[in-house]
RNA sequence: GGCCACGUGGCGGAAUGGUUACGCAGAGGAUUGCAAAUCCUUUUAUUCCAGUUCGAUUCUGGACGUGGCCUCCA
């Protein structure tokens, strides 16, 4: 096998991926806060490490990888969500939740092996915190237990930050009851109406980050392989659970790669649910397969900004459309010069420009690269649906078949009778109706376009 | 203000110290009643300025520009 490297973002530089434990890979990748529907942005890192888990599972076999991606089910957003939509919490997570799920399913994404939600792991949160107070790295106070960034001397090190310059920066929270305004909550205080769970400081809910430190220790261990998630993370999350999960372990390494996708971005700028600028998942789905969006995110490196606009999906459609001709059930082991690239940290572009140029070979009957392409783009997660199946997706269908049969065949009487301004009137009709209609060897075939 | 990333042809997007990926679009041709599809051929690029070098788009420094993080964000 050749090397895989990857880029890692605690040392800003591509690795040779080395697992921690032989025959035993584990990842963990942020999940959504269960709030609202998931929006393309949301839907990158999705694609990304179903992506790098399906390179794993080829590399080191299924059985020995491990993939967590959690479900972050309690937080403020939720709260506030739910109170504004007057609806239980209970509730939204669930709902907010199968969006998700749909979505996972619309994007061909496999499913991790473990999904856990932060609900049900509040009493491992409520142990680490009372480790991090044991160990004097976090410290109580009013009902909110806090952590003691100045006790931690490598905190800033994933995010190339100095403490003295965020307590400069005006912008965190400044709050009275805080040794240090960098300090971050591991615990706080519920009102009645807010959600809470009994713990030693009082009945409250835990801080953001001590979900994942919780979750992953308990899933993956105490030290695993990659920690994955979008760029947005990695300050203050990442930072923070890296921390908490450093300091309540006596351990320096926690994850060992630290990998972050790019932005979606619309006309250059971060695509997100505060300026407003998104799109959900789900508006794509009346006029797009998942796998549309699966092979335009891919053609674009993970780690660079992914610029969004109709044209790309357009693009993957038509691109997939042709490939699809050479769909096989069939799956051949991919030559070692067809993968490189996505051993390369995970060059999808050149691998896919591999792909168009055995396309090439397969339309002139090489049926060796006909195989590659289908097994190669199963790889990546696409031909995840019969020939059939994807030519029947996505399409509105404006015309009854039996219609366009009739009028083809008025459309053929005409053109025998040299009839061509009738004969082509028909084709504009159909045209208009979303059929293409192409005159080949004497017959017609028609399409929807 | 601190830190970070990025700047490649009309668009998207890789790679590389020297031989100009790839896709879409465009142009020409074959084919067609005309188209479509397909096939063949083909034009166009490395933000700017210094430096290193026989040679830089690639390395170094600077300028300009864009975006991001420093507050919730994938």
């Amino acid at each position: 096998m050749n090397k895989f490297f990857l880029y890692n973002t605690l040392s800003r530089q591509k690795e040779v991926f080395k697992p921690k434990f032989e025959n035993d890979i584990r990842m963990y990748v942020c999940g959504p806060t269960v709030y609202d529907h998931p929006h393309v942005g949301n839907a990158r890192p999705l694609i990304v490490f179903d992506l790098l888990f399906r390179i794993l599972q080829k590399l080191y076999k299924s059985e020995n990888v491990t993939y967590v991606r959690n479900i972050t089910d309690i937080d403020d957003k939720i709260i506030e969500t739910s109170q504004k939509q007057n609806i239980e919490i209970g509730q939204l997570t669930k709902i907010v939740t199968k969006y998700f799920h749909d979505d996972c399913l619309y994007l061909g994404c496999l499913n991790p092996n473990v999904e856990p939600k932060a609900t049900e792991h509040i009493s491992e949160m409520i142990e680490l915190t009372k480790k991090l107070i044991e160990l004097n790295y976090a410290y109580v106070e009013s009902g909110h237990v806090y952590f003691d960034v100045m006790k931690y001397e490598d905190y800033g090190k994933l995010s190339n930050k100095k403490i003295d310059e965020l307590v400069a920066g005006s912008r965190v929270e400044i709050s009275e009851i805080k040794k240090n305004p960098v300090d971050f909550v591991l615990w706080k205080p519920s009102t009645d109406q807010e959600p809470g769970w009994n713990s030693p400081w009082g009945k409250g809910r835990p801080g953001w980050h001590l979900e994942c430190s919780a979750m992953s220790e308990k899933y993956l261990g105490k030290e695993f392989d990659i920690h994955g998630g979008g760029l947005d993370l990695i300050f203050p999350h990442h930072e923070n659970e890296i921390a908490q999960s450093n300091c309540a372990n006596s351990t320096d390494s926690f994850a060992k790669y630290w990998m972050h996708n790019g932005y979606v971005t619309v006309n250059k700028q971060k695509m997100s649910k505060s300026l407003g600028n998104f799109i959900t998942i789900d508006e794509l789905k009346s006029k797009y397969d998942g796998q549309v969006l699966r092979l335009a995110m891919l053609s674009t490196h993970y780690r660079q900004p992914f610029d969004w606009n109709d044209k790309i999906l357009e693009d993957a459609k038509k691109i997939l459309g042709k490939w699809y001709e050479f769909y096989s059930q069939e799956t051949i082991e991919i030559n070692e010069e067809n993968l490189n690239p996505l051993l390369d940290d995970l060059n999808t572009p050149l691998y896919i420009s591999n792909l168009h140029s055995l396309y090439d070979k397969a339309s002139k009957g090489d049926r060796q690269s006909a195989m590659q392409l289908s097994s190669s783009c199963k790889l990546i997660g696409l031909f995840n649906k019969d020939l059939e199946t994807w030519s029947s997706s996505t399409i509105s269908k404006l015309i009854d078949e039996n219609e366009i049969k009739n009028l083809l065949h008025e459309r053929n009487i005409a053109r025998e009778q040299k009839n061509f301004a009738k004969s082509d009137q028909i084709r504009e009709l159909l045209n208009s109706k979303g059929i293409a209609i192409e005159d080949k060897d004497g017959k017609t075939n028609w399409k929807y376009k």
